[in-house]
Order: C-alpha cells, then sequence, then structure tokens
DNA sequence: CGGTGTGAAATAATTCACAGCT
DNA sequence: AGCTGTGAATTATTTCACACCG
C-alpha cells in the first residue's frame, strides 16, 4: 500500500516543536479545558485560575497547570489565565486552527444522527458529504448534507479535499471500507464500529457496547463500595 | 479519609475481592477481549492464545497474559486459553452476567439512533424506554421502544427498576436533568452530552466533539512525523 | 518448541511541596 | 493574600526477561 495522497503540506508559521511533547492524557484534557474556557468566555469572563476550571471539570488544578504548562507558559501569578489567549493556543495545540473537513461513511441511524449534530461546525469539523451504498438512502438530503454511492468515495474525497472520516458501517464490513477510504485518501477515521481497524493512519475510537460495559463495571464496583449509605458524596 | 474497607479475604468462593484490584486501563480492554472472544468463537474456534488475541486488537500479548492474570489463572501453557470458559470469566468480572435495564433520557436524533442500536441485545443491555419532553416525539415509538414523558421519570425507574440512563438531550439542560435521574433512583449514566456532570455516581462519557478533536491532533502529528515517506507500518 | 505467569526494571502520569511572582 | 510553575516523590502501567509447564 501507498501513499496515494500527495497533498502539499507546505508553509507553517511557527508551532511544530510541540507534537511530540504532550501527554496522551493531557490532550484528552486540552480539550476538556477548551469547552470550558467557551462556556465561561460566552458569559463574558474573560479571566480564569486553575482551581475554578479544575473544579468545574472534576480533576485537580495541578493538573491543569501541568497540562497548561505544555502549552508554554500562559498564566500570570496571583491572576490566572486570560481566557482569550489560552483558548487560541489551546485550539493551535490542537491543530483546530484550521478547518477539517469530514465525510460521513455510512448513512444508518447513526450516520444520519452525525450529519445533523449541531455542535460539530463551531469547532473546526465540517462535515462535507455522506456515503452509504444502501440504494434507499442514497441520493436523500439529511441537514443539508447529500448522501452520495459509496463508489464515488475517491473522487469526492479528492475534489472536497476531506481529511476525516467517520466510519458508521455494519462492524463486519468496517475493516474492508475503512481500507477503501485509506486508500481514497483520508488521513484519520472516527470509528464508531466495533470492529478493531488495522490500518495505517490514526483512529479514534466510539465504541457504544463498550461505553456501557465499562459503566456497567464501574456501577456494579460503586454498589459494592457503598452497600447501603444514603449518597451524600458531594463533600470532598 | 481512612481505608474503610477491612475485608478479610478469607470466605469468599472466587471473584468478589477482584473490583478493587483490576486496573482502569485493563477494564477497558477486557470488552475488547470478549469481543475477539465471541467474534471468534462465532466462527467456531474453541482455544485461543494471547498472542493471537493481541495480534488481532493491536495490542502486546504480555499485556494479554497481564490483564488476564487479573481474572485469576486461565490458560494452560503450550495450548493457550479455553475459549468458552475465559469468555464467561471475562463477562462475569464486567458484571455482564445479568441484565441491565437502560432507559434514554433525550429522544432526539442520537436518542432515536441508539433505540434501534442492535448490538446492545446480545450483551445484557436492555433499552427499556426511553423519555423526553418535547411533545411531537413523546407518544412515539422507536424499534418497539416507546417514548414516555419525562415527568414519568421516577415511575418508570422504580417500575421497570431500571439501572442506567443514556443520557442524551442538549448540554444546557444536562446537570439538571442528570439530577432528576438520579433522583429517580439511577445508579448510572452514560453521558452523550459535552457537559461535565457533578453527580455522585458512575458516568460514563462519549463526546462525539472530543472524540474529533483527539483524532485531528493526532493526524496532524501524524502528518508531521511521516512528512512523505511511503506507509509500512505493519512491519513490527 | 510454543505457550503461560510473573518478579523486576522501565516508563508514564499524578500528586506533593514549595519557590517565586503580582 | 492568591495564584502559577515545577523539581522531586509517589503511584500507576507497561515492558522485559525468564522460570516453568504440556
Amino acid at each position: 500500500m501507498h501513499k496515494a495522497n500527495g497533498r502539499s503540506r507546505g508553509t507553517y508559521h511557527a508551532f511544530v516543536a510541540i507534537w511530540s511533547d504532550i501527554p496522551r492524557p493531557t490532550v484528552r484534557r486540552l480539550s476538556l479545558y477548551l469547552r470550558e474556557l467557551e462556556r465561561i468566555a460566552a458569559q463574558g469572563t474573560t479571566t480564569t485560575s486553575s482551581s475554578s476550571m479544575a473544579q468545574s471539570l472534576g480533576v485537580t488544578d495541578v493538573q491543569v497547570r501541568r497540562d497548561l504548562g505544555c502549552l508554554g507558559q500562559t498564566g500570570k501569578p496571583g491572576v490566572g489565565y486570560q481566557v482569550a489567549p489560552l483558548t487560541h493556543r489551546i485550539r493551535e495545540a490542537l491543530s483546530l486552527n484550521r478547518s477539517w473537513n469530514v465525510i460521513i461513511v455510512g448513512a444508518g441511524r447513526i450516520g444520519r444522527a452525525l450529519m445533523a449534530y449541531p455542535s460539530f461546525a463551531g469547532l473546526g469539523f465540517k462535515i462535507v458529504v455522506a456515503v452509504d451504498c444502501d440504494a434507499s438512502v442514497v441520493g436523500t438530503t439529511v441537514a443539508g448534507t447529500e448522501v452520495k454511492h459509496l463508489d464515488n468515495l475517491p473522487s469526492l474525497v479528492r475534489e472536497h479535499e476531506i481529511d476525516l472520516a467517520v466510519l458508521a458501517v455494519p462492524h463486519d464490513v468496517a475493516q474492508g471500507i475503512a481500507e477503501q477510504i485509506i486508500d481514497a485518501g483520508i488521513d484519520g477515521i472516527l470509528n464508531f464500529t466495533p470492529a478493531t481497524l488495522h490500518v495505517p493512519v490514526p483512529v479514534e475510537r466510539i465504541d457504544l457496547s463498550r461505553s456501557l460495559e465499562q459503566l456497567a463495571f464501574e456501577v456494579a464496583a460503586f454498589r459494592n463500595q457503598q452497600p447501603d449509605q444514603d449518597v451524600a458524596a458531594t463533600a470532598s
């Protein structure tokens, strides 16, 4: 297999050395910080502190400072963090300071729900088009996005400069379709199927059954821990 | 706080003391093992090995053995693992050897997609009912599951002995509705909203935007790492 | 051999403790 | 006072290396 996609990655202004230095758990939390910052910015707040954010997000203040420390100095002792520049800095670190074009592969119930999902647009993700191979959905339009036939994948990807694919197909065809996606030139997959994909690009997984199983485990453990007492867990 | 738990490890038959002893990352992988075991069982395979599973799931064989070791000895040197008893053992450890009743809270696009999601039933999760407060969906039926009004939450939970809730409501009402859910007696929440819930029960989060952001980060890092060479990552 | 299970070492992530800025 | 940033210690997780079993 070769990389079919010769997209030139020219001309970056700066920030490049950052990438290899952010621990995975930190990256996961950066998204949370971003959301919290946007929430308080919407309320007109212009400054915040590590402890305030920590409180809202259920982590420790040291952790917030450590994580933000990975992005370079941004806070002022005695004052805290400026919301606007910090927001910008996090978006930059997560590569959200650009637009990512997304294709939905598989327009079943989940695929169609995602096509209409409101929150993506504001975050730099643009759902450009969807594909399916079921004749009964090809040609329909969901929330302004058209469903094309799977066969058009390569030309659609080229034409719309699509970066990411959301894979929402039956799990027994997931690997095969994932390979088609890669060949078409896509650089990352958000995998909604329970299949483990063997592909040479980053894959992020959303596995509903697995999350439920995880939850079941935690609930069982929780029940065992606190056999009968009232819930009064708010005090730290 | 003191270590409140003086459980003497004397008398239990087996499982019971397990709970506190399984590392979080291991629990997450147990679901994967389970799925792989069920996959190969469906093909008639009755025995497997740590390296075979590792290969399929993209982890290391040592890790598989370590993880399975948490469940007590189950493998035989030179042979491997018996699929059936191992499957049973994992289901037991994850508390999947019982049925979990689930309510869908919020019958918007995502909620309705989940009501029809096929894979839950086989795993011990039963979607019993859904609720919403939008008059236009209350009273409808999706995939055999009825949508009731949110106000009926407490009686529904009691009546159907519901354990878990899937929260798929607009994020600005998420915290409030989560509290209603808890008051109604639910013991765990699968949170599809971007909100961080402050509740005294286990919460598992599925955050679409966050997963996309994570993916974007990885793709950007990946592109930077391998500017132009061919992908040949399959060789170990 | 081809496997498992597991101490011991290595690596990763979190928390503590405190120096220093405003 | 109130808050950030960070070495050092602690804790969690993964990997190595090898004993041992069929």
